[in-house]
DNA sequence: AACATCAAATGACTTTCAGTCATAAATTAT
DNA sequence: ATAATTTATGACTGAAAGTCATTTGATGTT
């Protein structure tokens, strides 16, 4: 027992590494079968693991999923951090994340339905406290970010209403979260049966919802800004 | 062979029935239980039938769920309808959707659920064809008489925005769906962290939705009406 | 009434998959 | 070299969806 200290860290790295190749395995099988179709044999194989180890890692298929979801939420949170730290003024910033998110919707379409999972009452069931927990934290963080700059533009007298800064996020990011969804989801349906763009339909949904929370005064100092996201037609 | 007419028609009215009796005994067991912990065989028995049986009526448990979901659009229609019909004003009538929506909600909670399981990709799997297409015509007949009121709004240049009826009505859809299954899953996650009213939020939404796609005129005529709904502080 | 035909119902069986656990392999300590 | 401990394994268990050969029962025919 000489140096069982510099052992015992170099465990510690080894098992998060394995914990985090268990992910990668599981995150490449979610993303292709989604959820449901996933097997924990398939990650297994996928991580060229037996299954019996994935649960000495993680305690059941659903904290294996929300390790995928901490990893979406990461990005998303890094996403917006970059954008809105290379951003001053306000409203742009607010455009910047709504865009953000939208960008993020699009190139990480899978993170996204992951997300989307979560919302299901299906889970929340196996999941350990441990990760439900650390999951918390990411998603908070991610969250202070935002609520921060909206309170930075009711500081500023840009935004106002009868709601508080974090009311007024949960309001905007409802309506683009289950316009994306439905995009995700049912666009041909809405394409096919009325004519509807529904990409089109979250950009205007952003920008009344927006506009519908700044004072006048913001309005009027922005109008170029916004009037810049409209569609071309009308 | 007399009277096989009379056996024919009868026959259909007990298949019909047993169909009914079906439904009634899945809906009790998947609002007991959540859509994934319900099983087939629970279904069977409080049913008083075999498993096999079931199949015989529908090809699968998600066909079974489908059932029970469009009892809820039915409910929802219903509930539209008549809040409609009894509302001449178009700005009062989109109001009274709004509340009727969330009455939904609020009496029909297990409903509501249901409906929202429909939104997870992992279902639409499993699920024959013909019962998507009966689910599709129940939809269309609720969601037509929304539309129809929203385009009664922008004949009458009470509601107007750079979007189509159909489109203004995902918009209003979108908004108030998401933030009411936050407040079925997340309502104390929200309360407790930070403090937050998601159902005020809900109705100050619901608001600024809806004057967000008025007109200036239409928004002055309707002042007292639009403000008779805000909470009180502030 | 006796028999034939057809539809409806059954439940034992198959398959799939999450999760477990006794055993084996590997690693560390003595 | 050997004991002790940690890590990995995969055969096994239990649960649940879906199937199907067989039985039950109803209708029609002689």
């Amino acid at each position: 027992m000489v140096s069982n200290l510099g052992i015992q860290e170099r465990k510690e790295r080894e098992k998060e590494h394995r914990r985090e190749e268990i992910v990668d395995a599981a995150q490449k099988v979610f993303f292709d079968k989604g959820l449901q179709a996933a097997t924990m044999d398939e990650i297994a194989e996928t991580a060229e693991l037996s299954k019996g180890t994935l649960y000495i890692y993680y305690k059941s298929k659903e904290d294996v999923y929300l390790a995928v979801v901490m990893r979406g939420l990461q990005i998303l949170h890094d996403m917006f951090e970059s954008r809105i730290r290379s951003e001053g003024q306000v409203v742009k910033a607010m455009i910047g994340l709504q865009e953000t998110y939208y960008e993020f919707f699009k190139t990480h379409r899978n993170h996204f339905r992951m997300l989307h999972y979560l919302q299901t009452p299906q889970f929340h069931r196996q999941v350990s406290d441990e990760m439900k927990q650390s999951c918390a934290v990411v998603n908070k963080k991610m969250w202070d970010l935002v609520i921060a700059l909206i309170q930075r533009g009711i500081d500023e007298s840009i935004l106002v209403s009868h709601l508080n800064a974090a009311e007024l996020g949960i309001f905007l990011w409802s309506g683009a979260t289950q316009l994306m969804i439905r995009i995700d989801t049912e666009s041909e349906r809405w394409q096919m049966g009325m004519k509807i763009d529904l990409e089109r339909v979250l950009r205007v949904s952003n920008l009344l919802m927006l506009e519908s929370i700044m004072t006048p005064d913001a309005r009027r100092d922005n109008e170029p800004l916004l009037h810049e996201i409209l569609p071309r037609n009308s």
